[in-house]
DNA sequence: CCTAGACCTTCCAGTCAGTGTAAGGATAAT
DNA sequence: ATTATCCTTACACTGACTGGAAGGTCTAGG
């Protein structure tokens, strides 16, 4: 299969798949042509991935998972501690944004939003506490 | 005022003030030596644009709202418009990442996190759905 | 006057996780 | 044979900084 039919396959793009293989996260085959050859268990691996980043882990985690998973003789217990550390800092990016949602929704609020210059937001912003 | 003492009354680091000059956001002046001279103008112009990045603003959108704090003719519903888009901004990536933590929360507590290398989390990253 | 330490300067490279583009080779359909 | 669509690599760019090297300046103490 190439990389156009694989990237389909795994919902990423062909530039990403490439990048992947770049960084080494996976080593599809190649034909005589040098076209990449990727078989099932190269889209079971890019669908993977693809997974995991999309629950926010870094690349650095993705390794890490990538290598338990490989790994027959792992321990659940390493996987939940990952899992873990990444719920925590989900929930901590949760609380920052959601903080900044407050405040600037507190200036919007305060804000006329007409066709005079004073305004709450810039105000706000500039305000030397 | 050298960029030291700049630094700690806006609350950034020295590297980021220069940056911020580099890109044009702020331009302090210079003494005879070649070292940057801050004067009270300068540390509220940065101290608005750590408040603004602060609140997650993009460093284009803080060049805009510099703009309008800069035009004494501006319209407040502009400023309001700005805010209104980086609300929405925020609020599209609180429901993505909740979305997220939600998912891992549910691969976590199926997760027996023991000694055994049988994994919901691995196994739900893996599933070909 | 000299020196040590704490400032300051610029410039270049690296971060993260890709994305864009150019130049060129291979394959498939007509 | 031609055209269109694939594929390849290599390099540059993104945002918003951050780190480090190499070197100039200033201040306090001896």
């Amino acid at each position: 299969m190439n990389i156009q039919d694989a990237a389909r396959l795994c919902s990423l793009p062909r530039k990403t798949i490439r990048y992947y293989e770049d960084v080494g996260l996976v080593t599809p085959g190649r034909r005589g042509n040098g076209y990449r050859e990727f078989d099932r268990s190269d889209i079971v691996r890019l669908s993977f991935i693809a997974r995991a980043r999309g629950l926010g882990f870094s690349m650095e985690d993705v390794r890490g998972l990538l290598r338990l998973q490989d790994n027959p003789v792992r321990r659940s217990a390493e996987v939940k501690a990952l899992a873990k550390s990444q719920l925590a800092k989900l929930e901590h990016k949760l609380s920052e944004i959601s903080k900044m949602r407050e405040e600037l929704q507190d200036l919007f609020d305060a804000c006329l939003g007409d066709e005079g210059a004073s305004c709450a937001i810039l105000d706000g912003l500039a305000q030397t506490k």
